[in-house]
DNA sequence: ATGGGCCTTCCCGCCATGGCAAGGTCAAGG
DNA sequence: CCTTGACCTTGCCATGGCGGGAAGGCCCAT
């Protein structure tokens, strides 16, 4: 199987493949007589797996972690537990964060005539004049 | 006023500021004879205006709109609140798909023993076996 | 033998920022 | 005057995950 092959099989392109290959995240394959990389369906589980991890927004390095876990029939799952929920608790504080965001700007918005007038309450606040309807915290 | 002092009266880092500069965010300051750059008050107010913009989730084109309507006296509040509410859209569509990986994530880590034993929901979903039953690799 | 589709490696771009290095400048103190 | 140290300058490299594209090799069908 070539990696155009595997590509189309795992759903994960094969720029992304020979990347990931390159960072050590998967192991390099086998290689024809041509130089061209070969991969059979355990290959292709694996990166599935990957696309999978990365798709619930685990990093390069929280994959790799997993993937270890995965490969290894003797793990804990207290182990494979505790990296979930961190990224659970970093999932959680990043949307805190948008949510902050998301808050202030639609407490501005709300203010805001939204008219040929030049009078904006969102600008008021970005430039911190704190004029009339500062919505800070 | 070097940039060093218009880093800690803006919050925003020298380096941050020569970057801004550079790619046309900020306007080049004037500069001594030594080719220091020099701010004055009305340059602070720029940049701070920059870092709040940032810290609202904007990216660099969007603080570049809001720092052109900012100064445009003629500006139609509207224009503002467009940008805005945009922002508003992106942070609450970023919100929903991270909400989306941290609910899963979460669901599957409850039905996760967390213990010595090597069988886990969380592994069993990335590796696409399905839900419960294979616990073969 | 030629065309096209696949493969290979390598480099550049994104975004916003930090870090480091080598050199110039300035003010204070010995 | 000279050193010291804090500051400034430019420039390059790195991050994280990709996408794009160039230049060249390979394979298969016509």
């Amino acid at each position: 199987m070539n990696i155009g092959q595997a590509a189309r099989a795992s759903g994960v392109s094969a720029k992304m493949i020979r990347y990931y290959e390159s960072v050590g995240l998967i192991a390099a394959p086998g290689r024809t007589q041509a130089n061209y990389r070969v991969y059979d369906a355990a290959d292709v589980h694996a990166l599935r797996f990957v696309r999978r991890a990365r798709s619930l927004g685990f990093s390069l390095a929280e994959t790799q972690t997993l993937l270890g876990l995965w490969r290894d029939r003797a793990r804990a799952s207290a182990d494979v537990k505790a990296v979930a929920t961190q990224h659970v608790r970093d999932l959680e504080a990043k949307i805190a964060e948008l949510q902050a965001m998301a808050r202030t700007l639609k407490h501005l918005a709300e203010h805001c005539h939204g008219d040929g007038r030049p009078d904006c309450p969102i600008l008021d606040d970005l430039s911190g004049d704190g004029c009339c309807a500062t919505a800070k915290g």
